[in-house]
DNA sequence: TCATTAAATGAACACTGTTTATATTTTATA
DNA sequence: TATAAAATATAAACAGTGTTCATTTAATGA
């Protein structure tokens, strides 16, 4: 009598296999190569059939979102384990643009691309996203007690080192930085991070 | 026998006609918002007209992009006034965030929206932005003059403070600070701004 | 076996940017 | 001024997008 169970499993699946293939698609191309036709041609199904299954092109672009942040947090928790919060804190920096580097379509999908109104109001969504933050501040706390950061909010430190980031990342992603060549941008991202070292 | 003046001023007028016409479906909703059709029935005209003045939507992307920039550098420009290079400094960088918070549908297509891959070959087409970015490193050359950032080389302090204020700027103008209210926004920005002068 | 339910399909809808044959208007010349 | 030539404007069409829906096909349980 397991053919409700069965049933679901094969929902699951099709779902998984829908993501799969977005993520595909998505991962060579990024987000705006991703057609809802191109997917069905992927898993050879037809266009309805994806309707089946998710609501809307934006219910699958959420999905990669989660994707994208999962990835994004065992990074940034891999990074733990330096003992020195100071440096500890730098490689936090480091690892977070370095995701940019190495998946820009997660990272535009993530923190820059337009999202969808109806995503906003769903806070559970972000859970992912706070999580880093949550361990951002937990980071910047233990960089206080070692004696950095004096006279600065953890909130507003967070903030600035965030917006710092996010900054590079994005204007990385978004090709504002091809006028200079990628050595130099790389020895240009080192040099901020030591700069922006000198406010802790 | 100045038929061909006229002709040429009325090309003209059509395209300023276009353009200011694309640039109010385009502050009031944004540029995605903005189709060829849309701007076709402002101006009272058939969409294939548009074709005879302008090549492609990227054409008029680019001269809102155009114009995104004067009235930015103007902004820039206004703040030099300033006396102390360092308080100079400082107001170059809110005039900047402000910008983005009172147009941000121009700061969106100026520093953002992916660029047509045809335009990113014109340099010419930058320097509008390189003059503002011109105008960052003179400040910051000024200010090391009046004994400020010792030991950093002009081109990572420039690079520094752009990515924050556009880390600042974009996250703002992609919604990814909606969970913080307004007033707690301002105040970070304000915090996160101070924290950044420690650096100096 | 067969009616009922679930799943899959492909055509259709309304939209997008762009092209093009056709029609209209303007210009220059005879 | 009439007319051929050139410039300008148009509407329809093309290929693409996300989404919906009547219809067909497959799976289920009595």
């Amino acid at each position: 009598m397991g053919t409700k169970e069965r049933k679901e499993r094969q929902k699951a699946e099709m779902r998984e296999a829908v993501l799969s293939a977005a993520l595909r698609l998505f991962s060579d191309q990024g987000y705006e190569y991703v057609t809802m036709r191109k997917i069905a041609d992927e898993i050879e199904y037809s266009v309805g059939t994806i309707y089946l299954y998710f609501k809307d092109k934006d219910e699958i672009f959420f999905e990669l979102h989660k994707l994208g942040f999962e990835e994004f947090y065992k990074r940034q928790i891999a990074i733990q384990n330096v003992k020195d919060p100071l440096q500890r804190l730098k490689e936090h920096g480091l690892a977070y643009i370095q995701f940019a580097i190495d998946q820009p379509q997660y990272y535009d999908l993530m923190f820059i691309s337009r999202i969808p109104a109806k995503t906003i109001k769903q806070k559970q969504n972000w859970t992912s996203g706070d999580r880093t933050y949550e361990l951002l501040k937990l980071n910047i706390v233990q960089a206080k007690e070692a004696g950095y950061f004096k006279g600065v909010e953890v909130e507003v430190a967070a903030f600035s080192l965030w917006s710092f980031v996010h900054g590079i990342s994005s204007l990385f992603v978004r090709d504002r930085l091809t006028t200079i060549p990628m050595e130099s941008v790389k020895s240009l991202i080192a040099g901020s991070l030591s700069f922006l070292g000198r406010a802790y």
